[in-house]
DNA sequence: AAAAAACGTTGACAAATGTCAACGGAATTG
DNA sequence: CAATTCCGTTGACATTTGTCAACGTTTTTT
């Protein structure tokens, strides 16, 4: 249940995880499983978890004064869920995070994860390239979303995220990307004909 | 002239800078004055310095197809002028910076960051809380751009970050929030009109 | 002080995207 | 297997934003 984690971990550092540290990787976080549908977090909680996603898919939204939902991240096997924000600061979020499809994953607070990090350099290294690589995708979010078309944005995600494509429905795809599923579709539409 | 730069590290850690710290930081930090239009980072290049602004204001864009400029980021006092994913990867940046005004600033280098940040606690905290800022203020504009008509996004920006919209002229802020300079005018008149 | 450049605004029109309603097919649920 | 829900598409129309050109004012440069 936790290798993903451990292979992710040696994957993403450069100083190797010993015995020890597995051991306490293994003690430490929590597996757990979301149901479809069923919240890890909901707006004006503080999000207690980080969540490793081993298997299955869930996505962070924000629902609008008119009730729309906004996508506003989207995780599958191998990736986090969870509000850096209110994980951080513990403060209460704005937003939802639910199960797409049933998902198994592996949970841990911030205390601990704290914890672990005074004790396993391998987790330190993996967290700052974690943060390094969010930073820098989160970025170029932003540069498209002020210099690119919608038709380019869903284009250069569809080549980016493929998986993406294919693990969430369009209406999904189309609120991350901030336009609606009927503009969605017609651009797929127009791409086609070109 | 370092003395911003110590006051902002001594207010964004807990823990305090030694003597022996402050002599470190003077002695790596090397001051700059570039000139208005003048370039610190030019597309192609990589990012070799991080630089912290005393006095002045600098701003990131890149160039389009069209030759049409983008602004992804603008900087006054005490902030940062940095491609963050050139800097940390050292690799070649899609990025231009230049200074807006004639600005001085404290110019380092990705390895001697490294170094300082091996030797100096208060340094290390400093690093981590602005990454963590950066990241959530980045993310809160993602999700603006996905959920945000231009009037709400520019009236949260006015709000937010007024010492900007006095410092930079509309057409630099409308290119910052992903409208043109026509679109911005017209959001303002009819802003004073309710 | 004059000339030049920068800036912000406006009108007219174009393009991109949103809204609403409705439909047919696919997938899920009971 | 039937009923229900979910999904993607389409048409018609509305709204938001972009483009282009032009102008007057302010600021900067010479």
């Amino acid at each position: 249940m936790h290798d993903p984690l451990i292979s992710y971990i040696n994957r993403h550092s450069a100083v190797p995880l010993t015995d020890g540290d597995i051991e306490l990787i293994k003690n430490t976080f929590l597996p757990k499983r979301i149901r479809k549908k069923q919240y890890l977090l909901q707006a004006g909680e503080v999000c207690k978890y980080g969540a490793f996603i081993v298997k299955g898919a869930m996505r962070q939204y924000s629902v609008d004064d008119k009730g729309a939902e906004h996508i506003v991240r989207l995780s599958i096997e191998n990736w986090w869920a969870v509000d850096r924000e209110s994980f951080l600061m513990l403060t209460p979020s704005i937003y939802n995070i639910d199960a797409w499809e049933d998902t198994d994953a592996l949970l841990i607070t911030n205390a601990d994860m704290n914890e672990l990090a005074n004790k396993i350099p391998a987790l330190v290294e993996m967290l700052r390239k974690l943060d390094e690589r969010h930073s820098i995708a989160v970025q170029k979010r932003v540069n498209a979303s002020i210099s690119l078309s919608a038709e380019k944005r869903y284009d250069d995600f569809a080549k980016q995220y493929p998986e993406f494509i294919r693990r969430f429905p369009q209406h999904i795809i189309a609120s991350y990307l901030g336009i609606t599923k009927e503009t969605l579709s017609r651009i797929r539409h127009q791409a086609v004909k070109k």
